[in-house]
DNA sequence: CGCTTTTGACCTGCGC
DNA sequence: GCGCAGGTCAAAAGCG
């Protein structure tokens, strides 16, 4: 997980989270061609694997309980940071095992002061993010980017030469090109993620401003799918909001794009500056249950500093690529062991 | 009055 | 070509 850059002025949400007993961690990976999806910040390293879900270690022992929407909220903020500012993802992933409408299920639970909030981040295509020199000219219609209609026709072209073409060979080159044409506008896709919170708001507060333009009945689930679009000027960021339809419990929204602004909230002080109130930081968060026995409980940009430590040597900077690059074999060999015969 | 939300129409991709 | 589903547009309505 990267480590969000930020003015002096603006609210570090991620150690705010950290200062709550949160660790980070990576999103998600695939293993085995299995989409496995890792917690975002949690005092648990807990996974599912979406082919075998009887491996699901969730704790669903306080689902009962209300959630609180404050640290849901600071979650979000605190990913919308990660989503804002870092320039490239920590590895890239099987988007294949997982259609824009699907979102891979995992659960993070806390257990603190009474409070019950489970969010997950997916990163469903992240396959080609922008660097932070592209950041203002993201390839969106909006933006003055990629044209998706004259690709579109472009591969409509491509279909009428296929179904002229009486050679074969001709016929298989020209599907292979289709083929590449398609996997190279799914690259031209903004980056998405996906985080899933058990939460009774739809719309929690991340931090931005967002405007509403559109709700579709979405199949096989009795809740709609509503979309939104970042209110600032030259942001193309979207985001979905829907409930999931197996728990409606669960919210699910996914986030298309970076942001190339701050968060209004940062900058008023206003959203983000309740989460500085007396019911999340005093009194100090209790001391942390033990880590989930499989998954050490590290933080994965400097596995023997502290937090503190941490915050005071990363902050300025920005994410380290090289510590990414670790996370696929680290977290492999963290997840093989269960699945072991 | 300006901004946001609602909602039906429209567009596009995909499978058959 | 057709139907379906997802995504977007844009006019109208709602709201502060």
């Amino acid at each position: 997980m990267s480590e969000p850059t930020k003015d002096a002025a603006a609210p570090d949400h991620h150690n705010m989270l950290l200062s709550q007993g949160f660790s980070s961690f990576p999103t998600t990976a695939t293993l085995d061609h299995h989409l496995i999806n890792y917690n975002h910040y949690s005092p648990f390293m807990m996974y599912h694997d979406l082919q075998n879900p009887s491996t699901d270690q969730f704790d669903r022992t306080h689902h009962h309980n209300p959630p609180d929407h404050d640290l849901c909220s600071l979650f979000l903020q605190a990913s919308a940071d990660y989503i804002t500012t870092t320039p490239s993802t920590p590895f890239h992933l099987s988007s294949n095992n997982c259609s824009s409408s699907e979102v891979a299920v995992c659960n993070t639970s806390k257990n603190c002061n009474n409070s019950n909030t489970e969010v997950v981040i997916t990163d469903i295509a992240a396959e080609n993010p922008p660097t932070p020199n592209s950041w203002g000219s993201l390839s969106s219609p909006e933006a003055g980017g990629v044209d998706e209609d004259s690709s579109s026709k472009g591969k409509k072209d491509l279909q009428l030469k296929v179904c002229e073409g009486g050679d074969i060979g001709k016929s298989k080159k020209l599907k292979a090109e289709k083929t590449k044409k398609k996997e190279d506008k799914k690259k031209q896709r903004e980056a998405r993620f996906a985080f899933m919170t058990k939460s009774e708001v739809d719309n929690l507060e991340d931090g931005y401003r967002w405007r509403k333009y559109g709700q579709k009945a979405v199949k096989n689930s009795p809740f709609p799918r509503s979309y939104y679009k970042c209110t600032s000027q030259k942001c193309s960021v979207k985001k979905r909001i829907e409930r999931s339809h197996e728990d409606p419990l669960v919210v699910i929204t996914t986030y298309e794009g970076q942001h190339n602004h701050h968060s209004p909230a940062t900058i008023r002080g206003g959203a983000a500056a309740a989460f500085f109130t007396p019911s999340l930081f005093s009194p100090p968060p209790p001391p942390l249950p033990p880590a989930f026995p499989i998954f050490p409980q590290v933080d994965l940009f400097s596995p023997s500093t502290t937090t503190q430590q941490y915050s005071q040597q990363q902050q300025p900077q920005l994410p380290d690529h090289h510590h990414y690059s670790l996370f696929p074999d680290m977290l492999s060999s963290f997840l093989r062991n269960p699945h072991d015969p």
